[in-house]
DNA sequence: TGCGGCATGGGACCAAAGTCCCATGGACCA
DNA sequence: TGGTCCATGGGACTTTGGTCCCATGCCGCA
């Protein structure tokens, strides 16, 4: 069996249900971990976990759409697929509202289960690899000093060197020496390229 | 009462819901605009509605959500809001997948219902005004010739002038002359706007 | 108290980009 | 068959940008 990183998180209060879906993760080639409650989840659950949630919406203690918040205020991005017995329409359309990429009702077919759950690796994956990215651009930009960043501020902003100078009231020499500091520690080997990550790093949801 | 452009288009069925729909929209001092059917409905939209459009999901004839994927396929961004008096979970989630910005089960308070339109109108704005702007690129875009256009693909991907005359086989002087004709084009001051631009234009969901 | 990081710039260049005017030749079209 | 658009490019610059070496002065910390 190869082993990815990734698993498939199910959160479920019925062993029953644990058990079974974690078999048909298992044959699946998946690499199913289970929790028999969302404290228990939430305890264990790292600082990056790769891969996506299976919950249950009925919980005792923490109701899975709770859990689903508190995962998101938590800042993480992990993919959740809730499982319910008998869900309801407002309850759903919260849970999608909340970011939830699906929402099935049991008895589920297994293929439609494994689809979903397919989806939402591929989603992750996305996901981590967009945010790699992003976290990498701001540790290059949390290295420059305050003097770069505000020349860097310009350079993407389309402003010629002596445009620069003078919003910051110094001399196009010292515009050219913080650009070209600003190049080296962005690793940017092109204006094109600086604003790039300058937008990147800025606006959009990871 | 101000015109503001945006109307409400509600779809049922029903005669008193639409009735009832379209005092409250109107109380709340929207403009809204029923049809009794989605054919009506989708013969009557023009090419660029602004507004939201409420629909009822069980109709004679054409479903809620076939009308809702039939608007997508024409390209249309129109914000839809369902609204349905016996929804169940799986057509919810359907919704909501693809695209519904909420999905409300009769009866529906007033507030609730008014929120929900108001959202779905911001929503509708901020959409336009993204469409707009990259509609706009994209007329700029398609005045380029195609020489041109390879010049500038060769400038966002940050190449300089003599690797850009190399790509293409051409001298650096062509290439300049190019170049100078794709800023005055696209109207841009800059090659970082001219980046913006590109990116802009090509991926990002509208 | 001395060393390193930061910000500041002059001098001297070289490379890259942008801008004039000019010209040639092909394609297409009325 | 002459006009328009497109692509090509030379000549001759000017402006920007980028890179050396060098130096000064401040601040904070070991």
């Amino acid at each position: 069996m190869s082993f990815s990183g990734e698993r498939v998180f199910v959160v479920d209060d019925d062993p029953g249900v644990r058990k079974s879906l974690a078999r048909l993760l298992r044959s699946a080639g998946l690499e199913p971990i289970a929790f028999e409650s969302p404290q228990e989840f939430l305890r264990t659950l790292g600082a990056e976990p790769a891969g996506c949630a299976i919950l249950d919406v009925t919980m005792p203690g923490l109701d899975g759409l709770t859990l689903q918040r508190e995962l998101t205020s938590r800042g993480s991005e992990l993919p959740v697929i809730f499982l319910t017995g008998h869900g309801d329409v407002p309850k759903s359309v919260q849970a999608m509202k909340g970011g939830a990429k699906d929402f099935l009702t049991k008895p589920v077919d297994d293929e439609v289960l494994l689809d979903a759950v397919r989806r939402a690796l591929e989603v992750d994956r996305a996901g981590r690899e967009s945010r790699r990215e992003r976290t990498e651009i701001q540790k290059r930009l949390a290295a420059l000093t305050p003097r770069e960043r505000e020349v860097m501020e310009g350079v993407v902003a389309g402003r010629l060197n002596k445009q620069i100078a003078s919003d910051l009231g110094i001399s196009e020499k010292t515009v050219k020496v913080h650009r070209g500091r600003v190049m080296e520690k962005m690793a940017a080997s092109s204006v094109a390229e600086l604003v790039r990550m300058a937008d990147r790093a800025a606006l959009r949801r990871p």
